[in-house]
DNA sequence: GCCCAGGAGTGTG
DNA sequence: CACACTCATGGG
């Protein structure tokens, strides 16, 4: 594999880099202050870049297909105006989602989302961030310039379970060491055979993984535009928006009645409308010089 | 120091 | 079904 870097633009529309990758659905990027967000996409570092309407690619080691796979990543196909026009008819929805216009939910590698999201259980994006970093450096291959890919199935699956706390996991990773034992290397690509309702239930057999994670891992992980993640932020919308409280269960459903096939979008705008109102900024940027050294 | 975090697991009423 | 408690730890 020739270690060129290789350019190229792509026409995905609408499309928000800040929205997308800062907003706390995926952990790996790294806004630069010219704006530009780099990150590791499979085994390359990928730089992506917004002029007018076309998104600069630029990867390194570059290979041909990584305008496919970065496409892939930001699920190109979808079409967020026509979801979001969708959505709009839910008043509570249609006040916050203009300012999220270029938001789209990203298509995350099933095993490194699944992984990812047991790890984000009780801990805040910064540390989130800070875990899939240690563990992408101790177990995932050298890239370049200091950045790791996300650790193979393999890898972690030798890891010891001793090593893995050594990384700041806390109680996470006995969680993960177990469920390494549970799975093997073809074990994502059989649940993706899954529909929805199986899909998240054969996930929730794995020790770290309940109702949230469950969802988070079918709507990041496995591209499940219908499942609905319910976090503290996303019940407290729905308590403050919809007088709607209860447990998961219940407050599922009303999300599947309410929002139907999209629920995943709406659950984005909510998640992050509520969030921006307790706090200040609207996305959790890391600067490339912190997260890296 | 204090509070809380994109919860899960287990036990109890 | 709803609560209550524990888990292990670091960012803000």
């Amino acid at each position: 594999m020739a270690r060129v870097p290789i350019n190229l633009e792509l026409r995905i529309q609408p499309l928000d880099l800040d929205q997308t990758l800062g907003c706390g659905q995926t952990f790996r990027w790294r806004r630069a202050p010219d704006g530009s967000w780099s990150g590791p996409l499979g085994r390359q570092l990928v730089r992506l870049r917004r002029t007018g309407r076309m998104t600069v690619v630029t990867a390194v080691p570059g290979t041909a297909d990584v305008g496919e796979a970065v496409a892939n990543y930001l699920r190109a196909e979808d079409d967020i105006v026509r979801i979001q026009r969708a959505l709009a008819a839910d008043r509570m929805l249609s006040a916050g989602m203009s300012r999220m216009s270029g938001l789209r939910i990203v298509k995350i590698d099933e095993w490194e989302c699944l992984v990812s999201y047991m790890l984000a259980t009780y801990a805040n994006i910064p540390r989130i961030t800070m875990m899939i970093d240690a563990i992408s450096r101790r177990y995932g291959d050298a890239i370049t310039g200091g950045v790791h890919a996300f650790p193979s199935f393999a890898s972690l699956r030798d890891a010891s379970p001793r090593d893995l706390e050594g990384l700041g996991l806390g109680y996470r990773a006995k969680h993960l060491a177990e469920a390494c034992q549970l799975l093997d290397g073809t074990s994502m690509r059989r649940l993706a055979r899954l529909d929805y309702a199986n899909l998240r239930e054969q996930l929730k057999e794995l020790p770290g993984v309940g109702d949230k994670v469950a969802d988070c891992v079918s709507l990041f992980g496995f591209g499940r535009l219908e499942a609905f993640p319910i976090d503290v932020w996303v019940s407290r919308a729905l308590d403050r928006l919809y007088g709607a409280s209860g447990g998961y269960a219940k407050l599922m459903r009303f999300a599947q009645a309410r929002f139907g096939a999209y629920a995943g979008y709406a659950q984005e705008y909510l998640f992050l409308n509520e969030r921006t109102r307790a706090s200040s900024g609207f996305c959790s940027f890391t600067s490339v010089d912190s997260a890296r050294s």
